[in-house]
DNA sequence: CATAGGATCGCCT
DNA sequence: GGCGATCCTATGT
């Protein structure tokens, strides 16, 4: 089932978080499916969060998506390099968001493996934001792309997220401190970093 | 217009 | 563990 509005206008981004553990990121391009696991969310909690890009209500060109209602992808350009794939959730104005980053890779695996040509892809490689993004062909000119289709032609590039029914239960998930956001102050030790427990065997 | 710096990654030692 | 890549974005003049 590809996730419906609904469940991306709910208000609580780090509940969000949490549930979009299990979940299956998938993109096709021109007809080409590939997909993976999302293991690793970090929230985003708008207006509040020192380390959101919105934090203290800013709107610019690059940050005006993240005001639009849930279920949109924020798509933006780190270090010159990587392109990191966020989910805009709650209401149109209210910009929260949750960073995907890591996926274990589960369908297209030929499609995913000619996008890193000089790597062998194994259960690891979509751990890191910008290797999510690299494994499904993400690129930030693909910020604002709706979330809720799963369009029937074959055309172009189109993103979403499925529940396979994979359940994730709240013991099989660790939480932390996110990643390389030293400059949010206080804001930088709030445990909104969530993962899937690796599974022993 | 000029400039500093970033929600990272992979290679190097 | 250290650092360079690489270029857009935000901000200041």
């Amino acid at each position: 089932m590809v996730l419906p509005r609904s469940f991306y206008e709910r208000p609580d981004v780090v509940l969000l978080a949490k549930e979009l553990l299990g979940k299956y990121l998938c993109t096709r391009q021109d007809g080409i499916l590939t997909a993976g696991m999302i293991c690793e969310t970090e929230a985003y909690e708008g207006v509040t969060d020192r380390a959101s890009h919105a934090f203290g209500g800013r709107r610019t060109e690059r940050t005006r998506i993240m005001y639009a209602r849930g279920g949109t992808a924020y798509v933006y350009l780190c270090y010159g390099v990587h392109s990191l794939f966020n989910v805009v959730t709650s209401r149109e104005d209210i910009p929260h968001a949750v960073l995907i980053r890591g996926i274990i890779p589960s369908d297209g695996m030929e499609k995913m493996q000619e996008r890193i040509p000089d790597k062998k892809l194994t259960g690891r490689t979509g751990i890191g934001p910008g290797n999510v993004s690299k494994l499904l062909g993400i690129h930030y000119s693909q910020s604002g792309a709706d979330l809720t289709n799963k369009p029937k032609d074959k055309k172009g590039f189109h993103i979403w997220i499925e529940d396979r029914g994979v359940g994730t239960e709240t013991s099989m998930i660790l939480s932390g401190p996110r990643i390389g956001v030293g400059y949010a102050g206080p804001d930088a030790l709030l445990p909104y970093r969530f993962r899937i427990k690796h599974q022993p065997g």
